[in-house]
DNA sequence: GAGATATAATTAGGCACCTAACTATATAAG
DNA sequence: CTTATATAGTTAGGTGCCTAATTATATCTC
């Protein structure tokens, strides 16, 4: 027998409204139920989908990441500075560096030395890591695409919308409390 | 100077509508550069809250997960064996050994071996670990309310049904290409 | 032009989570 | 009762990402 424990990630503990309001209740706290629901339930999902997206990946044999490093160099003539790529996906120049490393060795990337700036070495997108990019795409963005098929047109917009907004309350878990994120407030 | 590049994360790179499209028609695919936009801003979405999330923990001493566990802990009359707490938490019996052997050695849960099966080993929450708990959740509620600040009660209920049908959509990142995730649609 | 300082990339080491292999105990089959 | 098999938990090793420290180059100041 191979492994015994594979079906415990389907099973996906969602958070139910009944949970939030019971560890809410055991304090007396003054929180909205709904909210933590909201809150608990995007953590879910975004983690799922993190998961899910480094199986996609794999199956092309790159990373999450390391995709989107190939994407953003085409997104730039297949030339870069690490430093940009970092700026660009939103990672730290350590893990560019990380990234390129394994890419690099896979033949997708190539690193060359800056001639007007020695401390620079420009990424270039080889052929074949071209080639890479044109042969998943289909499938990649097929999906991509099927992902949010549940969702009609209208749908889809409305939830850009809310996503934004919650996007932008992220910063309440990091910033100083009882500081209001920057944008336009609908509620109260 | 200590550490040059930690205003990178607050830019957050993301995903354009232009971005999307661009990428799409570079293969000529027929495919909605608004599905391929929501899927990539989700993405986006879910790996900043992961991040802020292990920041906002880390204020208490704790991981991501193992607030999860103990918090799931409490929800069990403080009691639970390693794979029930691996079933509610989602992750395997690996990663749930290796939770609970730091909040063991921060005193937080303790372990015994089962009196009935040789092979059990219960997992209890200690005083230190609940009263962890009870200093802890004004701020973490407080914080989690914060973050869906910006939508009112409505928008939260219209959130929580267009994320959930998302959520059921990521099983098209992993599963059979063309299989349509199970539950209504409301689309087409 | 020498020394201080800024910047680009890398290396070193850490954490969270994973899969696969292993140990120990329990149970079923001959 | 012994051998095979299932199960609970742990260990070993890998990936992705991080921060902090380091190396090498460039620039600014005297």
């Amino acid at each position: 027998m191979d492994n015994n424990n594979k079906i415990i990630n389907d099973i996906d503990a969602i958070p139910s409204l009944v949970q939030s309001k019971r560890q809410i209740d055991r304090y007396n706290l003054d929180i909205d139920a709904q909210a933590i629901l909201v809150a608990s339930r995007l953590m879910a999902a975004g983690a799922k989908l993190g998961h899910a997206s480094e199986i996609h990946f794999s199956r092309f044999g790159l990373s999450t990441g390391r995709y989107r490093l190939l994407a953003d160099l085409e997104d730039n003539e297949g030339e870069e500075l690490p430093s940009q790529l970092a700026e660009h996906l939103g990672v730290t120049r350590a893990t560019v560096t990380g990234l390129i490393d394994i890419l690099e060795r896979d033949g997708l990337v190539s690193r060359r030395t800056s001639s007007d700036d020695g401390r620079q070495r420009t990424v270039i997108l080889t052929e074949k890591g071209a080639k890479k990019l044109r042969e998943m795409a289909p499938e990649h963005f097929a999906r991509l695409e099927a992902m949010v098929g549940l969702l009609n047109i209208d749908e889809r917009s409305v939830f850009l919308d809310l996503l934004d907004r919650v996007t932008q309350g992220i910063s309440a878990l990091t910033g100083e409390l009882g500081s209001k994120p920057k944008g336009n407030i609908s509620n109260e």
